[in-house]
DNA sequence: GCCAACGTTGGC
DNA sequence: GCCAACGTTGGC
């Protein structure tokens, strides 16, 4: 089993929107950065994803949620009124893939940013490196074993 | 709101 | 294929 991370803005999908109805699927779809769908078309379900906060007020690590359906094509990409529509997308070749995604834990906190880049076993971790954009990203099993450490505490 | 860092686009 | 211009991300 793998383990990723993936950015959210919790205004839009946190955390706690998981939370309140855990026994969801909740489509992930609007990626739309060649790296993060590759690293999404390699997502198993079972995988479990550590979902990450940003641009908002509490930045950093919220919880935990899982992988319940692989890799395939997001459906905003063929609807022209969508702002995820990708007009050089097509049913046979699509470009872009959502992946399904439901409950598994919330943090007691909201781990910062600021703590996460204190973790050594993060250092080489895309998300703590300055001017990262990755909104989908590999962990070891060791960053991930760091990031649940830190709730410990 | 600012702005650095990054990915993508498109002219050549 | 290069690279400047542009749009976006995302922390602060």
């Amino acid at each position: 089993m793998n383990h990723w991370l993936m950015k959210t803005e919790p205004d839009e999908l946190g955390i706690d929107d998981f939370a309140h109805e855990p026994q969801r699927d909740f489509m992930w779809d609007g990626v739309r950065n060649y790296q993060a769908r590759n690293f999404m078309r390699s997502m198993q379900p079972g995988d479990h994803v550590v979902l990450y906060h940003s641009s908002c007020k509490h930045i950093g690590t919220a919880g935990i949620v899982k992988v319940t359906r692989a890799a395939y094509a997001d459906p905003e990409q063929f609807n022209p009124d969508s702002a995820y529509y990708d007009p050089k997308s097509s049913a046979t070749e699509p470009r872009w893939d959502a992946v399904d995604l439901c409950f598994v834990d919330k943090f007691p906190r909201i781990i910062p940013l600021s703590e996460l880049k204190t973790l050594s076993a993060l250092a080489d971790c895309a998300l703590v490196r300055k001017g990262n954009r990755l909104s989908v990203m590999p962990l070891s099993a060791n960053e991930y074993k760091a990031i649940l450490a830190t709730t410990n505490r």
